[in-house]
DNA sequence: TCTATTTATTGCAATGTTACGATGAATAAA
DNA sequence: TTTATTCATCGTAACATTGCAATAAATAGA
């Protein structure tokens, strides 16, 4: 199939699951971290800091801006990139509850 | 291609980018939701909880287990699943930190 | 206008993921 | 021992993801 049943899960579920594969790629983790490391933006360095070929920087970059997690700004011939913070916030505030639930004390197997 | 050059990332890219895809389908995140309600160890109720195929569900657990986030114990015929606390503590101090970073004030664009 | 630069898009090959039917393995109960 | 129950595994179809070369689109500068 390919495609997850999303029909059987709840909207938060749902939610949870398309952020976490946002961050499932190692390149889209690497360029998150570099648009927080400069604290401001970045344009095509990606390319160069990060090790893939252009067009592959271009559609994870796509797949973050899609999800909100980043907002591109045309300056000339170059887009500079950087963490849409509000998004972000919205982003943590579903993801780390979901991360920081209080741990089961196991009861009997385990 | 279909699969991440993760020779291009640090451990801490690759490893967060494993823990994020693990979250990235609904199900997992159903059945981690629903081990962590129920306090203690479930089995294949799962299946009727969930509304998915029984090999379906094994193969996510089969998956959860493997990132160390589960562990399963043979009870008779059934195998009851729950959360392995030690190692979610281990993934949240690895997640926890790169969702929660200090948001850039963005200077001239965005 | 023409050219260079930068980024996005298209098209495609290789591989991964999701889902389930069929089947196997293990144990409990009859 | 036979049967039922439960879960894992195998095989496979449908679809998604990753990566890049080629190319298009947009703008800046000559």
């Amino acid at each position: 199939m390919g495609l997850a049943k999303t029909e059987l899960f709840t909207e938060e579920q749902n939610e949870i699951a398309l952020f976490a594969k946002v961050f499932g790629h190692p390149a889209r983790v690497a360029i998150l971290q570099h648009l927080f490391k400069l604290n401001s933006c970045v344009c095509g360095d990606l390319v160069d800091e990060i090790g893939l070929a252009q067009p592959t920087i271009s559609q994870h970059l796509k797949e973050l801006k899609g999800m909100g997690l980043i907002k591109g700004n045309v300056e000339g011939t170059r887009v500079c990139y950087c963490i849409d913070t509000a998004n972000w916030m919205d982003m943590k505030a579903k993801m780390i509850p979901f991360l920081d639930q209080d741990l089961p004390t196991n009861t009997h197997c385990c």
